[in-house]
DNA sequence: TTGTAGGCGTTATCAC
DNA sequence: GTGATAACGCCTACAA
């Protein structure tokens, strides 16, 4: 005993028996008689000893720990998907590890490798391009879930949010209301949920006839402060208007709401917006997106077990879940008024 | 080698030196010829080594991770806190694992076990009380800084802002737009952020007079939804109002501002509230909070440098760092008039 | 059922 | 300057 802490030995010291009993013992593995099982059990209880964990992941070859890759933990998106998958997770007895990529693909990397030579037990990756990742990927061989990234030829366990479809909603939404001119704000480029909404949104304007204006676009990086400076640019910068705006997350679009009414522009009277993920925040009065819903709850759920499936059983097959977005019609799009 | 990964062994046999050279080498340490190191790194970038992180733990004795304990990363101000610390932290070698303890001191309490178990750098404590574990603290001997918690025997690192004062400076604000009957929505009993801020309104409210009254003291969990049904209680259950409201935090009164206004209250003109916090979220039109700044970015840098010291030099002598909160004067109080 | 011994991948302490 | 060797604390064949 060293530092205050027991280590197996004293335990097996303290009982005159061997550490492989003790560790048996404590494991609940088979091979010690009910009653040594029960004092070594009642001394470890007694004494307050717990198994160094370093120790423990050393030799078993993987700690029981999660790594978590997102973009940006204060996007209460993520927030709130980590939460609820941390909080799953740590009931069966493993820790997460939270990576903040800041949407950078180098970052991304680094924490990949990170993720090796920690020798975490699993990877869960949040949405982001897979792409230029794939192949380390594939050689990582640890069980890894991937959730809103579209990777066609990933063959492993992944849940999403119809992205595409998500983004279609929305412009069928603004369709209903008579919208013909529509602008689009996309979140960052290694973002696939992003570009499946962008996708969704070109799609509906194709098959209804409706113009794509390349001036009508713009980049967020999902941050509100993001949403209130690219405001200034649309009401300034713009000779011309759409009538509503398609903006890939809530966030984002609470702050270039916040623009728009700095600048006069009210809304929805002047210009309708639809927005996606359905955060707390967006239901609030003065606020009140009309918003497309990722089921955040679900998504957490699916992906803690999928992990959890993956960390039992090595050889499992592939699940791939897919979510429903929903559209919340609240105050942010009206009908529009030549 | 294998798992398609290199130990240092490997490296020490293809290179025909012993490991001992190896790890001189990669550390940086004294004792290898400049050839001869040279030889050592090209060879471990050729190949990608990275030297495996638990093993290098176990014969450490600690893991280069620091733990941080909060409420809940779904509060946006714990979310900032946590996104700057763990920048810092990242670039200087150690990871973050982020712990909710849900406002629960038992669960706190097996968190800072599982610090021990896991053999953590370091730990971080935020807003919490802290005389139900300071027994424990001070046994862990490891690198400790405590945020936003007050615990006046506690020798250690800390950062805090003035949460006394701010109470009280909440108080000052609305006496002087003449509000005499003041109310107060406390955030967990287990934090003592909160407890300062209810101590600094009470002896406000006692300085100047005013009345206290404990049907106007409310408690939430700090969460928007809970500040939204403390509403209802407030609207419908409280035969006599306070013409004022102060709210443990931003998204507690957001949450009540929500709920009051959907019951017929108009803000400030039928109620003032000041919270604290300044999140982004606050400055927003149709919120635009009065609110008492924490100055998060400060907080987090002098909270990470503090630990980086300990870290580097466990004997240094504690420091207490104390932020002074401002008042930010936006559209949720106004002058009170009969 | 129990104990012994080797191994997990590093670092650190000795010799040489 | 370099290389054996022990140690970190635990798990797990294998032997008794």
């Amino acid at each position: 005993m060293k530092n205050g802490k027991y280590s197996i030995s004293d335990v097996a010291e303290m009982l005159g028996v061997s550490k492989s009993t003790v560790s048996r013992a404590i494991n609940g593995n088979s091979g010690v008689g009910e009653e040594l099982r029960k004092k070594v059990l009642d001394l470890v209880e007694e004494i307050g000893y717990k198994p160094n964990t370093i120790a423990q992941s050393l030799s078993r070859g993987h700690m029981n720990i999660v790594a978590l890759i997102l973009g940006d933990i204060r996007n209460p998106f993520y927030a709130d998907l980590t939460f609820n998958i941390q909080r799953i997770l740590n009931k069966h007895g493993y820790m997460v590890m939270v990576f903040n990529s800041e949407y950078d693909v180098r970052r991304e990397i680094e924490f990949l490798k990170l993720t090796l030579q920690f020798n975490f037990a699993g990877l869960i990756l949040i949405t982001a391009q897979a792409e230029s990742v794939e192949g380390m990927l594939h050689s990582m061989n640890i069980p890894i879930v991937l959730v809103n990234r579209i990777l066609p030829s990933y063959e492993g366990d992944s849940v999403l949010t119809d992205n595409f479809r998500a983004g279609y909603m929305a412009v069928m939404h603004l369709l209903e209301l008579k919208h013909k001119h529509i602008g689009f704000i996309k979140g960052p480029g290694i973002s696939s949920a992003s570009t499946q909404r962008f996708d969704g949104y070109r799609q509906a304007l194709q098959n209804f006839g409706l113009p794509f204006n390349e001036e009508y676009v713009f980049a967020s990086d999902l941050k509100l402060e993001t949403g209130i400076s690219l405001a200034q640019k649309f009401v300034k910068e713009l000779k011309e208007r759409p009538s509503a705006m398609v903006i890939v997350n809530d966030m984002t679009a609470v702050g270039f709401m916040d623009g728009c009414k700095e600048n006069g522009l009210r809304i929805p009277e002047d210009l309708s917006i639809v927005s996606f993920d359905n955060v707390d925040i967006s239901a609030i009065k003065g606020i009140e997106l009309t918003t497309i819903s990722q089921h955040v709850d679900e998504m957490s759920e699916h992906t803690a077990r999928l992990m959890l499936k993956q960390l039992k059983n090595k050889e499992c097959k592939p699940e791939r879940v897919i979510l429903e977005p929903t559209l919340v019609v609240r105050n942010t799009t009206s009908l529009y008024e030549e």
